[in-house]
DNA sequence: GTGGATGAG
DNA sequence: GGCTCATCCAC
């Protein structure tokens, strides 16, 4: 049996070991699966939606006289993001224009204005998130492991669910031997088709069934790739709304593969030809190499392409960029990522900001203001389902120069954070900035809320919290060698030594011990820092601080009151965004067969 | 803990 | 370009 590579040897080039490593989900398992999938221009699919409009009728969305999101019927007339709502026009007078809810100061909500000005109001995201947490609740009822990488899109983690189609598909792989590095029995052959996987990347196209031999990799992306077609089923006939996938060994190659076909469509990696695909891109493409970081590479090797860069030895790149930078993209660039789905769902920071264009000049106008990014802010937390606390308020400034700072302050316990307390507190800090220099011309204000306590969701234990994610680290660390550690050579491991000993099998896990976390030092009998005041129960720490936040907020009382009034006569038509709006939910093919994943 | 940089969408 | 969000680092 020495005969290498025999074309009819039958044994899988995988161990039982790489299996378990699959059910672990564990991020060196060579059988992991990892799907990345987006919406296609997200917020112009919401309005669509939203607004019953037939999805070949071209449509943006439109800040200002920006656009921030074109659907592909738009981008068919040439509509790009960075033109202005003009040249749009220009290019397709039937375009539809939608522009993104404003608030203006006093609102309570957000509204759909028809016109809003950039002097008097502020965008609000508010819509977007909505559907986006409708979207991401689907993928976590159809997924035990999924990252929101940002408002429309997720990583998701596909092995364990894939380990358990396979041992309900293939028995055999229910009755692991003694040593857990013998290979696993051979794996029956693999038939991708387009219908039900989506589009299969092979870069030699025909020769491929010849060169590649199927195993369980095969296997595992194929299942994965069925899962997917279903949940993106269930994605467009609930909410209406159109996705790109691509589903891949690691969160780096999926992300690739979901981009390579869009819209309304998936890809799928192949093992075996990951080193031609990504041969083939510019490496500014891929994460993390988009900005400084690619632009010195450029600068070092005078390409953008990975090809080129595959040429360079590790040693020349730890040089160059520093052992954890360097060791770090020559494994990136060989389409080796081991970094995790990290299943966070909760932001853990919320910022609401405000350009100004023309600048503003006055104190009075800057606390106008910041009493509607307070309120934005404090209705955003009213949304949050866990009911958090922040721990930090931050106010960022700009001013007309392009000097930016940032004062921020700890929030102290107490009852809700209302949206006065949050501007009060805003007040407070802009003091602060007044205080030790110009401040206006102002050209922005942002209020920040940060280090909010997570009642994490639970649902996976605690085994995750373990790992600390050793091996993600691209950095330009130009002069500091600090080498301090370790963190040898192309392997980064960090993970899976305790892999086997925690884990048993997910069958008779028993239920993760939850709720006895530890009474932590929430509570009442908890010792408050500082002073408490007489007025609003809160406590403070400078009393000076404190008083502009009453002082501040009695001075606009008044205002507010009167902007309400204002407002609850201007607003015409403020309809919900409900509106199940069962857009063309036409008979989805691939159906069929995906019913074992459920 | 705070404030700046960087990067992403 | 405007608006969010995350992570890392120096202080």
């Amino acid at each position: 049996m020495d005969e290498m590579d025999s074309p009819r040897d039958p044994s899988s080039r995988f161990t039982w070991r790489d299996l378990k490593a699959l059910r672990d989900h564990a991020q060196n398992s060579p059988l992991r699966v990892i799907a990345h999938i987006d919406l296609d221009a997200f917020y112009a699919q919401v309005e669509m939606v939203r607004l019953l409009q037939p999805p070949h009728l071209p449509l943006a969305v439109q800040q200002w006289q920006g656009l921030i999101a074109i659907n592909y019927p738009a981008r068919a007339y040439g509509i790009q993001r960075h033109i202005t709502v003009k040249e749009a026009l220009e290019k397709c007078p039937e375009l539809k224009l939608v522009h993104v809810q404003t608030w203006r100061e006093g609102d309570t909500e957000p509204g759909d204005w028809e016109a809003p000005e950039v002097g008097t109001h502020k965008v609000s995201l508010d819509r977007y998130r909505r559907e986006s947490a409708k979207i991401l609740g689907i993928f976590r009822e159809r997924c035990d492991r999924v990252e929101k990488a940002s408002i429309d899109e997720s990583y998701l983690d596909l092995s364990t669910l894939v380990y358990e189609a396979l041992l309900e598909q293939y028995p055999q792989l229910r009755h692991p031997p003694q040593d857990l590095n013998t290979p696993l029995p051979p794996a029956p052959p693999t038939i991708f088709d387009e219908e039900n996987h989506g589009k299969i990347i092979d870069i030699n196209n025909s020769q491929v069934e010849e060169e590649l031999p199927s195993d369980w990799s095969d296997l595992s992306l194929s299942l994965a790739a069925l899962h997917i077609t279903s949940i993106r089923n269930q994605i467009r006939t609930q909410l209406g709304y159109d996705t790109s996938a691509g589903i891949a060994r690691n969160k780096m190659l999926a992300k690739l593969c979901s981009s390579t076909y869009k819209p309304n469509m998936q890809a799928v990696l192949r093992e075996g030809v990951e080193g031609s695909f990504l041969g083939g891109f510019r490496f500014t493409k891929i994460k993390n190499l988009g900005g400084k970081l690619g632009a010195k590479l450029v600068e070092i090797y005078k390409t953008e392409q990975v090809s080129d860069l595959l040429k360079v030895p590790i040693d020349d790149l730890r040089a160059k960029l520093g052992p954890e930078t360097g060791a770090w993209l020559w494994q990136i660039i060989r389409g080796i990522d081991n970094s995790e789905v990290n299943i966070r769902t909760d932001t853990k920071s919320m910022l609401s900001a405000k350009n100004f264009r023309p600048c503003i000049n006055t104190t009075v106008s800057a606390h106008r203001w910041l009493r509607v990014l307070a309120e934005d802010l404090s209705s955003r937390l009213l949304e949050d389902p866990a009911h958090r606390r922040p721990k930090t308020l931050t106010l960022q400034h700009k001013s007309g120069g392009g000097v930016s700072k940032s004062k921020s302050m700890p929030v102290s316990k107490g009852g809700e954070l209302t949206g006065e307390m949050i501007w009060g507190m805003a007040v407070g800090l802009l003091r602060g900035v007044e205080g030790e220099g110009r401040c206006f011309p102002c050209a922005l204000l942002a209020v920040g809320l940060s280090g909010f306590e997570g009642r994490e969701e639970g649902v996976q234990g605690i085994a995750g919290f373990l790992v600390k994610a050793q091996n993600n680290v691209p950095r330009i660390q130009d002069d500091q060698e600090r080498e301090g550690r370790k963190m040898e050579e192309g392997q980064v491991e960090g993970r899976s030594l305790g892999g086997f000993f925690k884990r048993r099998s997910t069958a008779d896990e028993e239920p993760t011990p939850v709720q006895d976390a530890a009474p932590t030092t929430d509570g009442p009998e908890l010792e408050e820092f500082g002073e408490k005041c007489e007025r609003c129960g809160q406590f403070f720490v400078d009393k000076q601080e404190h008083d502009d936040y009453h002082f501040a907020m009695d001075m606009v009382a008044e205002e507010r009151q009167q902007a309400r009034t204002q407002h609850e006569q201007s607003v015409g038509h403020r309809e919900k965004d409900r509106e199940p709006a069962k857009k063309k939910v036409k008979v989805e093919k691939g159906q069929t067969r995906l019913s074992f994943f459920k």
